[in-house]
DNA sequence: GTATCTGCAAACCCTTTGCAATAAG
DNA sequence: CTTATTGCAAAGGGTTTGCAGATAC
């Protein structure tokens, strides 16, 4: 069990797509903002990330990046927190040991699916989470700056071959 | 920030607890019906997690022995899957890269708050998430195990102190 | 030109594992 | 006695970091 989806998610590439061509400059203007250097790693990275549709982890993010330009792990590692930063990407805690990441969709929060035989992730959103939150938050007196909501279980695709 | 929160969670002692008497003779049992032996190791370990209030790592439960009998992490990591195989403890998935465990008390499932700031842990509970995890799961065409929900940000404590 | 960024390899942290000595049954 | 369990120390993964050379500005 849990073996990776086969499904990669990072796209063949469509470059001339303006909407990339739009985000890329957005990074690039993030990047000059904070005095941060454009960088060919920088924008393989990002670039990648931003034709990415799925959830994914260094390793995979690597791989993808080996075909293309070719990027050490290292600057890898060195370059999330600057996705992040730029509202790119977004850190996902699976319960598996290790950091997994998603790109970031406009300000929709969503919740994570976890087939626990194969592995997927499928999205959900519901709107009463960010209300609970808040609810909580008060009752405790905490002051909430995010929440997290998983399930985990067996995808339909999984559910029928187990058996 | 996220220095460890200072409140120690193992408490001083009481032996005789004659709760803590039967739970240490229904985990010896378990052993037993396992064909595990029953060692010194092992009581020192699971009895350090029954008279757990909160929330621990490997370290704090290593520290806590410490000053007990002394077991050795190695022994502290192979016992573990056998004390969340008997039902007494629980593994916690926070978001700062290594396993946290608690102890299991009955079947109430509870989610937790985590203060970004002192990394303590607080709990509570909302009957609405089982139903919502059902609901999810049907819409989803998954059959769910579980679910996860944790709030982050700053506790009172730390609100108060970080200005 | 100069400071930042990169790749590499070593270091790190948490966790797991091989092995000889120890102890439970 | 026999076999599981222990402690130690070494090995493993994922992530971080020091450093010399490369590169953005």
């Amino acid at each position: 069990m849990a073996e990776k989806a086969s499904v990669f998610p990072f796209q063949k590439a469509s470059k001339n797509d303006p909407d990339l061509q739009r985000e890329m400059d957005s990074f690039r203007s993030f990047l000059r903002s904070k005095t941060h250097r454009v960088t060919r790693e920088r924008e393989s990275i990002a670039e990648a990330v931003l034709l990415n549709r799925g959830h994914f982890d260094v390793d995979e993010l690597f791989l993808a990046l080996k075909g293309r330009v070719g990027v050490s792990k290292a600057s890898i590692y060195r370059t999330i927190p600057i996705l992040i930063e730029a509202g790119i990407l977004a850190a996902v805690y699976l319960e598996d040991g290790h950091m997994h990441y998603e790109r970031v969709f406009g300000r929709d929060h969503h919740s994570h699916l976890r087939c626990t035989s194969c592995g997927r992730i499928f999205e959900f959103s519901v709107p009463e989470l960010p209300v609970l939150e808040k609810r909580i938050a008060e009752q405790q007196d905490f002051k909430s700056e995010g929440h997290k909501f998983e399930i985990w279980g067996l995808c339909a695709k999984c559910l029928r071959s187990d058996r």
